[in-house]
DNA sequence: ACCGGAGTTGACCTCAGTTCAACTCGGTGC
DNA sequence: GCACCGAGTTGAACTGAGGTCAACTCCGGT
């Protein structure tokens, strides 16, 4: 059956979100999910298989998790699908944990799954964005935003120290200053040139002026 | 002697760097150095405690080598400072690698020792830039950041796309940008205002006003 | 010469990851 | 009804890596 499958890896999921990789025995998990230690090597290879497999279905529910409504527009669509990634964070920290902590030793593999996560969710941001930029400088400041991103949320989820949306909008300043440094360095004649994200408005002494909106602003 | 023990963290950078924490056996370490499984339980409590004392001298090392020299006038420091960080990482891309990629999440422990390194550089940059921020919106920025240089200094080292210099001004833009961004959203009355880091000097033949002008909604 | 302690070793122990032969059991063909 | 089959499942046994420890070697101090 394959529901046993799933169980296991959602079951997995909880785990190494708690636990560090081997600070999780075989027998915790086959013990945890009443099954006998062989009947993982049933379904997965093995322990570190597992792992592999966890880390993977995580991230697979991650990206699918800010996959965009196709009805907003490319801007807006970018706000949404950082909001959603936040939502995720927020929702499933255990998850998140597992993902960016996971790193396991930097296991080939569970480097590569993570890599292509994460270029798949720059690619998303692009399109978003209505951009595509290959050129070095933009692909190396993207992908410095989204470690950027990973950090801030782990830090996030630790303290808590910030509303949602002052992080989202903290992110995306971020953004918009990572892609215009790229801009800076490597002046590319965009035929879309870098969106601007964030629309200060007037801003007072007041620290409460709210920031872009709440959960998606879809300004325009 | 003291000088065993620094040469085994030596050799532990260097095993380390290349391969994952558990695809090094205890066996492997005490055959590299010529000498007993025992010795190596001597020096540090066991395998773990002695993964642990590399990343710390790691990174120990990583922090005194981007200490400033104090001569510089502060912004300078600061650029002084990250390129000196780059410089390291060039240099010793596998103790990086060990750094970073290391366990990020296989140990409170190490996890702790990590955060600490950050926490120093954290306050290296803001002391550098003549600013002092404990407010989280700055605070979060600077974290993000920091993850940012981390995954740029990963990804540059495995393509090396970018000339050195280039990723120097990358990263001081994105930083640039990020506490431009913390300001819009907390925006403290600074007594020294967000300096501006990039000069960008003329450039080529690009249709662009240097960056950070329009990078960095409020400039006040 | 004796002592003591740091440095060092190798045999041994333990336990977690892995393998595998065998058992159950619901479905299939005859 | 019956033999068969293969997926699902198990538990005992194997293997190897991390960890322990009593003992040996130096070597400086008395």
């Amino acid at each position: 059956m394959d529901s046993r499958r799933a169980q296991l890896l959602e079951l997995g999921l909880r785990l190494f979100g708690t636990r560090a990789y081997d600070e999780v025995s075989i027998d915790d998990i086959a013990q945890a999910a009443n099954i006998s230690k062989g009947l993982l090597y049933h379904y997965f290879g093995g322990k570190r298989a597992f792992y592999v497999a966890v880390v993977s279905d995580a991230a697979r529910r991650l990206v699918a998790a800010i996959d965009p409504d196709p009805h907003l527009p490319p801007p807006a669509r970018a706000l949404a699908g950082l909001d959603a990634y936040l939502a995720f964070v927020e929702q499933r920290a255990d998850a998140y944990a597992a993902l960016v902590t996971g790193g396991l030793g930097a296991d080939p593999k569970i480097a590569a799954v993570l890599e292509r996560a994460r270029q798949q969710i720059a690619d998303h941001i692009l399109a978003d964005l209505g951009l595509r930029f290959p050129r070095p400088a933009y692909r190396l400041a993207l992908r410095a935003w989204i470690g950027g991103v990973e950090a801030a949320c782990v830090d996030w989820l630790r303290r808590r120290d910030l509303p949602r949306d002052r992080l989202l909008a903290l992110m995306l300043g971020s953004l918009q200053g990572a892609l215009a440094s790229a801009h800076a360095i490597d002046p590319v004649d965009l035929s879309v040139p870098v969106p601007r994200l964030v629309d200060p408005g007037p801003q007072g002494s007041a620290p409460d002026d709210p920031v872009p909106d709440d959960s998606v602003p879809d300004e325009r």
